[in-house]
Order: C-alpha cells, then structure tokens, then sequence
DNA sequence: TTTTATGCAAATCGTTTGCATCAGG
DNA sequence: CCTGATGCAAACGATTTGCATAAAA
C-alpha cells in the first residue's frame, strides 16, 4: 500500500485530507463546528474531536489560518497568501482584504518597541457592507 | 442623598467605579478573572457576574477596551487613545504600541471594497520582547 | 413604588482530554 | 509489533443567565 501523503510535515491521513479539503472550499471563514457538519457529508463518522485536533494540526503546519474576531469563536480559512479581514458591524459577514502595506506596521513597530521578529498577525477591520448600506427595498 | 455620577451614559455605581477605578491602574492588560482579583482587594464582597457585567457596561459606554489575544481569554484595559497590541511570542507579555499610520489601513480597505465606515478595530502584532531576546545570563 | 444593579449558583458554549480501538509504518 | 490517529464521552475554563434581594430614581 502506498504511504500517507504529507504535506508540511503533517500526514494527511484520510479524515485529514476531507477537513483541509472542504475547508478549502469554504470562503465563509467557518468555525469549527461549522467545518465539522461539511465535513460530516463527506464522512459521516468523523467526529468533533478529530475536526478539532485537525484543525489544529493544520493550522500548526500553516496549513490553514485560525484567527479569532472580536466575538464569538474562532475562524478558519484556508485562503492562501497574507490577508486580513473585514467585517460588516450590521451583518456579521466577513471578508478578506489584500493589503500589501500592514507590513509597513510591523516595521514602524520595530522602530517604536525595542521588540525584534515583528510580524502582523492580525488585523481586524469593521465596517458596513454594501447589502447592509443599501436601503432595503431599492 | 446626591445621585449617581454619570459617564458616557452610564450609572457609575460603587462597583462600577472600583472596577473602572482598579483597571485604570493596571497596565498589563488583565482578563475579567485578574481585575475581578484585584478588585476584590478593595471591595471584598463584589461577585465574578458583576466584574464581568460591568465591564460589558464599560466596553459598550467605549470607558474601557476589551479585545482577544489569538489565545486565550478576552483582556481589557482602560488605556485611553487609540493604540494597538503587540505581544511577546515567547513570553506573552502584552504592551501598547501607538501606530497613528494604521488609520492608513482603513482608508485603503474603503478603497478596495465596498464596505463603508471602516474601523480598524484591532491590530495584532507579535514580536520577541527585550528580556526574551537577550542572552539569559550575560 | 418602579426600575435597575447586585450576588449567588446553575447553566451554557466552545474546546480539550483520557482512554480504548484502529490504521499505518 | 510499535506509534500515531481516531471516536466517544467526560472534563474543563470562560462567560452568561435566572432569580431573589438591595439600592437608586
């Protein structure tokens, strides 16, 4: 039999596969037990247990992003390159931002703090979406 | 009998005022359990519901921040001024960083979305602090 | 006297862990 | 075989809530 595949270090063992798999094609930033009842219609018998330590494992491994927004628990992604998000204050709803200049902060930081090895690991903006701006009939 | 001091909208009643009072002097950014420690120091009977009330009252008045480390339970600070957080990787140790460039990011988020009213709401950097940095002994 | 805040204890929610079993090397 | 991964259920830590009492308006 052929051995596990591996990727950064990790084996992706079945279950493995299915959870970085349908996370992949999430682009609604789950949480956990959102990614669970996904990854359950593909593998019914998967249990929350597992999608947790999964989802732990691959996120060690930078195979998924974890990150926690103001409330409510955390979110996963599986968006590759640097991103942050923005979330609409009325709905809820999240999406990513590209932007290439958060870096600026961390070396302006570095300038600030006597602090070494800076990096950006969250930004979190908020702000009204398009739906939630628009008056509701038209 | 005088009433109650009012501020930002809120009823400053005794508990509320030791706990904003208590938070006012600590700077390492506590959770709801240390300021509920803390607190207890000076007003011995005051129960964990009402420190945790209490600083929803607060963080809704904006009297005080509350905001997520990426583990870990929710901190607060009463730290007026907008500034972000940067944290030590190796020992977690939290300090204050002013970054008036941040305010940057928003304006550059509004550009690339559709989103309107845009808050950068909180910056999470990470870093090696000074102690952690240097050689232990010498 | 009507409302709002408090204390206490129980409940809830998200997440982790112990342990026996199973798959992979 | 030996090690690591899984499923299940119980445990856990942080936070919230229901309810009777106390304080303020």
């Amino acid at each position: 039999m052929s051995p596990l595949p591996v990727a950064n270090g990790v084996r992706l063992t079945r279950q493995r596969q299915v959870v970085l798999d349908t996370l992949g094609t999430m682009r609604t930033h789950p949480e956990a037990m959102q990614v669970f009842h996904a990854v359950r219609e593909r593998m019914p018998n998967i249990s929350l247990a597992t999608v947790y330590r999964t989802l732990g494992v691959l996120r060690d491994a930078g195979l998924v992003r974890e990150f926690v927004t103001h409330d409510g628990p955390r979110r996963y992604d599986a968006t590759p390159g640097e991103h942050f998000h923005l979330a609409c204050r009325s709905c809820g709803r999240l999406v990513d931002v590209e932007l290439p200049e958060a870096a600026f902060l961390g070396r302006r930081a570095a300038e600030v703090t006597l602090f070494s090895d800076i990096e950006v690991s969250q930004v979190e903006l908020t702000g009204i979406c398009p739906e939630c701006a628009a008056p509701s009939g038209g």
